[in-house]
DNA sequence: GTGCGGATGAACT
DNA sequence: GTTCATCCGCACT
C-alpha cells in the first residue's frame, strides 16, 4: 500500500478559518481521495457551495440547533458530514471553522484523475463524461461516499484531500446561485456556489 | 407510530 | 423542461 499521508495533505488550520465562503474558494482545485476496499479514487474539486451556519436559511444548521442529522456540522471544522439526499443520494460535505459554529462547504463536483476504471464500475458507466462525477450524488458513489464517511476526519487515510499548489484566480472562479434551496428564500439568492471557469466537469452551467 | 419533505440524478418528451 | 425513483430524519400525534 502506497504511502497515503504525504506532505500535500491539508492541514488541519485550513478548515478552521471562520470564512467558510473563503474556504469554498480555496477547495477549488484541490484533490479529495478516498481509499476504500483496496481501492484510491480521487479527483480536482471544480465546483463547490458555501453554507453558513445559523445565518444561512439555507443550511441544515439554521436553527442553531445540532440534531443527529446535522450534529456533525457542530463539530471542529476538517471532518466529513455526509448525509442522505432523497433517500439515495448521499453529499459529501466538507465541516469548516470551530466547534458549535456550523459551517460547511458542499463538494458538488470533481475532476476524475485518479482510479477511473474502478469509478466507472460503481458508477455502472462505460463511458467517461462529466456525468461521472458531476454533481454531488454522482461524485459520491464514484469515489463509495457513504454515511460510513460521517464524521470521518480529512486528515484520515480513508478520505482526505490535498494541495497540489494549483492555484485558481479569482478571474478564473464563476459564482452563482446555489441549487435545489428556494425554499430558503432571499438567502437562496446568495451567489455561494463556485465553479471553475471552463471547466468540462462541473454540473451543466444553469 | 406516522406523515412528509428534501443541498438529486437520470431518463424521459 | 418534466417526471420519477425512493428513504431517512424530523416534527408532529
Amino acid at each position: 500500500m502506497e504511502k497515503l499521508i504525504n506532505n500535500s495533505l491539508l492541514p488541519s488550520s485550513f478548515y478552521l478559518d471562520h470564512d467558510v465562503v473563503k474556504i469554498a474558494k480555496k477547495l477549488l482545485g484541490k484533490y479529495v481521495f478516498t481509499y476504500s476496499n483496496n481501492q484510491l479514487t480521487g479527483g480536482m474539486i471544480v465546483e463547490t457551495e458555501a453554507y453558513s451556519g445559523t445565518d444561512d436559511k439555507a443550511c441544515h444548521a439554521y436553527k442553531g440547533i445540532p440534531t443527529k442529522r446535522t450534529e456533525p456540522m457542530f463539530e471542529n471544522g476538517g471532518i466529513a458530514y455526509v448525509y442522505l439526499c432523497y433517500g439515495m443520494h448521499f453529499l459529501l460535505n466538507v465541516v469548516t471553522n470551530k466547534k458549535n459554529i456550523p459551517h460547511a462547504v458542499l463538494i458538488r463536483a470533481i475532476e476524475p484523475k485518479i482510479g477511473l476504471d474502478i469509478m466507472l464500475k460503481r458508477r455502472n458507466k462505460k463511458i467517461i463524461d462529466r456525468t461521472l462525477t458531476a454533481g454531488p450524488g454522482a461524485l459520491s458513489q464514484a469515489l463509495n461516499i457513504t454515511k460510513k464517511d460521517n464524521y470521518k476526519s480529512f486528515l484520515s487515510s480513508s478520505i482526505w484531500i490535498e494541495d497540489k499548489n494549483i492555484i485558481i484566480n479569482d478571474e478564473d472562479i464563476i459564482s452563482s446561485k446555489r441549487i435545489g434551496v428556494s425554499y430558503a428564500k432571499e438567502d437562496a439568492l446568495l451567489p455561494w456556489r463556485f465553479r471553475i471557469k471552463n471547466n468540462n466537469w462541473t454540473s451543466f452551467p444553469k
